[in-house]
DNA sequence: AAACCCGACAACCGCTGTTGC
DNA sequence: AGCAACAGCGGTTGTCGGGTT
């Protein structure tokens, strides 16, 4: 049996998050990190149970979240995860950083689970036989990509073994790490770095925020105006985060993103070509060595608080990339004959 | 113009697992 | 060991906007 809900009080707010509540939330965070959600209805003055605030944190305002116009290389990687691993969201979220698992679970009830239906039914059909050139075909062709189960489930051993091997190497590196926690930082710092994180929230937030006013002459602090305001809000705070991403990263190819090309990664993860190992890996660690990373790109490699303790010592990223990374076999001197005993 | 339908997605619910006391 | 608090997960529901009748 599970715990009673946590949200049966009264007087707890459901649905629907305001802009209000929405700043209010990530004040707080920015202020205390995320975390001890229990106080942050009593902190913030928000009436919204602690787990709602978390939910919230986590699928919609925590920075680094790329929302909506899922690419299709997202797609290809989705589809596949999905036929490997079943429902499992949050695995699978955990392949594409920028995406959330409930993003992933909505994106595939609505979107892909019906084009793949669509697919099956129209390559069933003659008519659907008939029209293999589209869009959709080269989509199923890499669905029903001729790849095993079995060379997946090598692969993904593969990739976990080196991901050991990475955190070990990282775990015993004389050099420094990368990132370097401040020796016993205090509150106030730890707020300061925080707050850099966490910029790109409160950037979205205030852009959305304008937009608002601006499309309420009247503006009022009811709730009731805010409520009705709210998905026009809603609309700027995701041009927000699409016009933050599209300027933060070199090209408008929403692809690449976080400096990793998605298909290249793709390709490395589920292919068996060899990936070009000098590519925007290489380049991630050249930026970050040479500190001449912006923020909102630091922020986005560094900001999974899901892997705290991690990412405090080195980015979870560096993983993420080193499992997409096939030269991480020639620098280990790794093959791929071990044996899953020794994971 | 109103009623209805439907798709998209944010949010909630119920449960399990983990952690700390 | 037992309990409570919390985090995480996957399924489901509620709400809203847009399209259609």
């Amino acid at each position: 049996m599970g715990r009673p809900p946590c949200c049966d009080k009264m007087g707890v707010k459901k649905g629907p998050w305001t802009p209000e509540e929405d700043i209010m939330l990530v004040s707080y965070v920015q202020e205390h990190g995320p975390g001890n959600w229990r106080a942050v209805p009593t902190n913030t003055g928000l009436r919204r149970c602690s787990k709602s605030c978390r939910l919230r944190w986590t699928n919609y305002l925590r920075p680094g979240i790329r929302r909506g116009d899922f690419t299709a290389d997202e797609e290809k990687m989705i589809i596949q995860l999905q036929d490997l691993l079943g429902n499992k969201w949050a695995a699978i979220a955990s392949y594409l950083p920028e995406r959330t698992d409930n993003d992933i679970k909505n994106y595939w009830n609505t979107h892909l689970k019906k084009k793949l239906k669509k697919l099956e039914d129209s390559t069933n059909s003659d008519e659907g036989r008939a029209c293999l050139a589209t869009e959709e075909n080269t989509l199923i062709s890499s669905y029903s990509h001729s790849i095993s189960r079995g060379q997946w489930e090598r692969r993904l051993q593969t990739d976990i073994h080196l991901a050991k091997q990475a955190l070990n190497d990282a775990l015993s590196l004389d050099q420094k790490p990368m990132i370097i926690p401040p020796p016993n930082p205090s509150h106030h710092e730890a707020a300061s770095t925080s707050s850099q994180l966490y910029a790109s929230s409160t950037e979205n937030i205030a852009k959305l925020l304008k937009g608002w006013m601006k499309n309420s002459p009247q503006m009022s602090c009811s709730s009731t105006t805010v409520t009705t305001q709210h998905s026009a809000v809603q609309k700027n705070i995701q041009d927000a985060h699409v016009t933050d991403y599209s300027t933060s990263s070199e090209g408008t190819d929403q692809s690449k993103s976080n400096g990793i090309d998605l298909s290249q990664a793709f390709d490395s993860l589920f292919g068996f070509e060899t990936l070009d190992s000098s590519s925007n890996i290489s380049d991630f660690s050249t930026k970050s060595h040479n500190n001449n990373m912006s923020p909102e790109e630091a922020s986005t490699f560094f900001n999974n608080e899901r892997k705290p303790d991690l990412s405090s010592l080195v980015p979870f990223s560096m993983f993420e990339n080193w499992l997409f990374d096939d030269g991480a076999h020639n620098k280990l001197g790794l093959t791929s004959n071990f044996s899953f005993d020794d994971i």
